[in-house]
DNA sequence: TACTTTGTACAGTTTTTACTGTACGTTCTT
DNA sequence: AAGAACGTACAGTAAAAACTGTACAAAGTA
């Protein structure tokens, strides 16, 4: 894990102290829609000293320099972890974003705003279509009635994706800190 | 979908925006970590006019009632579909949970939460154990200097944790609504 | 009590996802 | 310009997840 080679013996609780976290870290991943194996490459980012190379992570990992560069390029996506530039290196250096108030901000911004978006727009063009099924079938009581329910269903799914969309705001803007600041640690 | 058999024809304008909001809902599903015939079942149930039983499902779906059982079972453990009881019926019924920021707070709370608690506690014995360690390798200002980088991460993710923990509180207590209200829809 | 009906455990199968090794285009070095 | 090092596309393989059918326990019915 980037420690001088001559000390590995003497860090073996260190060593066992980070593997339990990183394997925490990376079981807990799956709330972003992260595998197994990538979660633990972040956590042994998270860990590392410096920012490291394909191959790096590849021993470290144990996994084919491959599985590497699509776990990384999934936590580049999401912008978990960073790219680096070190003059002199031919190769891609990564690093984690140490921020994760920015990482958890980043992850509703890309996946669930994204989600948001899009339903939005299919309610839309399905509340246009019902108006028009209303208006067509307006002496059938029966399908009017179909129509109003539906209409009301997609009415209240609308106004749930807005109001996520201005939750996902408050992110971004910072807003939240207002309702949920960010304090130091209690002593552990 | 329950509507007057003899209707079907008539209705497949109305069929059809139904099966794409249903597809849509069932597409995003995914943030919840929940697969996509699942997510299916999910916006069947959201259009459905009454309860379903197991069987209603699966021949909705097409699909074996094995699969509805554990589907049903998976938004049941995240609370996004209620069981109802209904005299005379000996089946059991379902349906979706129509309060969609009940359903929001609901995964939070029984996924995020969870996730949280666990990393918290994994951290609190990791730092007492880097602190016996900072004792015991305390002539060592390689191993002093590890110990304290590793104590900075550590905390920085506990203070991140415990934000995390007290804003899911304000989803549960319902003071995020104070700071971004429901409101009504805009007109669509 | 014997007979149905209902939901699910479980084993087996299919489908999907994760992972590996090779090959190749790109970029840097000399 | 030739050679070396790097990252990734791609095809093939291994592992995991989703799905099905059967079998059975539990609970209702006659």
């Amino acid at each position: 894990m980037g420690l001088d080679p001559g000390k590995e013996e003497q860090n073996a609780a260190l060593q066992k102290m980070r593997k339990r976290v990183i394997e925490t870290i990376g079981r807990n991943m799956d709330l972003y829609g992260i595998s197994l194996s990538t979660g633990h490459l972040y956590g042994l980012l998270y860990f590392a000293d410096k920012p490291m190379t394909l191959d790096e992570m590849g021993s470290e990992m144990k996994m084919s320099k491959t599985s590497m560069s699509t776990g990384v390029r999934t936590l580049l996506d999401l912008k978990m972890v960073n790219k680096v530039w070190e003059k002199g290196s031919r190769k891609d250096l990564y690093e984690v974003e140490y921020d994760w108030y920015q990482t958890f901000t980043d992850f509703f911004d890309i996946k669930w705003r994204k989600s948001v978006e899009t339903n939005i727009l299919i309610l839309r063009k399905s509340m246009e279509e019902i108006n028009k099924l209303e208006k067509e079938y307006a002496e059938d009581p029966e399908m009017v009635d179909l129509l109003h329910k539906d209409k009301a269903k997609l009415r209240d799914a609308y106004a749930y994706y807005q109001w996520l969309d201005r939750l996902i705001d408050t992110f971004e803007n910072g807003d939240i800190y207002k309702l949920v600041p960010k304090e130091l640690p209690d002593e552990i």
